[in-house]
DNA sequence: CCAAAGATCGTCT
DNA sequence: GACGATCTTTGGA
């Protein structure tokens, strides 16, 4: 590990989720993600984001204002876990954003690890690189030990909590957008330029980086 | 009740 | 680049 985090992190407080959904998605660019077990405290960075708008946007669970028992949480305040299970394996986080009555959320795609290296290997061992312990929605839950167990959880208390990164907020520049994964079925809305990384960051998904080294 | 599809990932060719 | 794993959620009959 590279510096050393302080034992107490600090959760971000209620008024950092009170801006639109797509700054709220380029905000928390950046910013720590800490899950605190049993088995010790594992925290990453969060380098690669993607707003869910749904009202208007198809490729959103809540598209069309389709309210049930799975997208509810998205409709309640911002800054709370929605949890789900996707493909009948992978468990995706995102954060609610916006107000209440719009179903609003963000997916946290891709983290680069900052703490707890070990254990999230241990809670993957089909990782064979660095970044394929947390670069990816279904990799970085299970790394970090999150389940479904945790839906609805308010991020601003432990065992699940965003606290301030020491570089943010990013320079704009540091920020790029463009067309979101895996939502080839939500017609136009596959092209809304709803997804952000940080730039040239080895940890975001899905894009093509120099040779890994490999994770032994 | 049943069928279909999915905000993914690892393995194999 | 293709394919299968695996199971919950959803919508329609």
């Amino acid at each position: 590990m590279r510096f050393t985090l302080p034992p107490v992190l600090t959760p971000l407080p209620s008024s950092f989720y009170e801006r639109s959904t797509l700054a709220l998605a380029q905000a928390l660019l950046g910013q720590l993600l800490v899950h605190e077990t049993p088995e010790g405290r594992m925290v990453g960075k969060i380098v690669e984001t993607e707003a869910y708008i749904g009202p208007y946007d198809k490729a959103a669970h809540s598209y069309n204002d389709r309210r049930t028992k799975r997208t509810e949480v998205m409709y309640g305040p911002a800054g709370v876990s929605y949890i789900y299970l996707i493909y009948g394996m992978y468990e995706c986080l995102n954060v609610t954003a916006s107000q209440e009555g719009k179903p609003h959320a963000i997916l946290i795609r891709a983290l680069e690890p900052i703490e707890g290296l070990a254990l999230m290997q241990k809670n993957r061992p089909k990782a064979r690189t660095l970044t394929a312990l947390t670069s990816g929605p279904g990799r970085l839950t299970q790394a970090l030990g999150i389940t479904r167990e945790l839906n609805g959880h308010e991020l601003r208390r432990p065992p699940l909590y965003l606290a301030q990164g020491t570089h943010t907020p990013l320079p704009q520049h540091q920020i790029a957008r463009g067309p979101r994964i895996g939502i080839h079925y939500a017609q136009e809305a596959r092209h809304f330029p709803w997804r952000f990384w940080i730039k040239d960051h080895p940890f975001v998904s899905k894009v093509k980086h120099e040779p890994r080294e490999p994770l032994r």
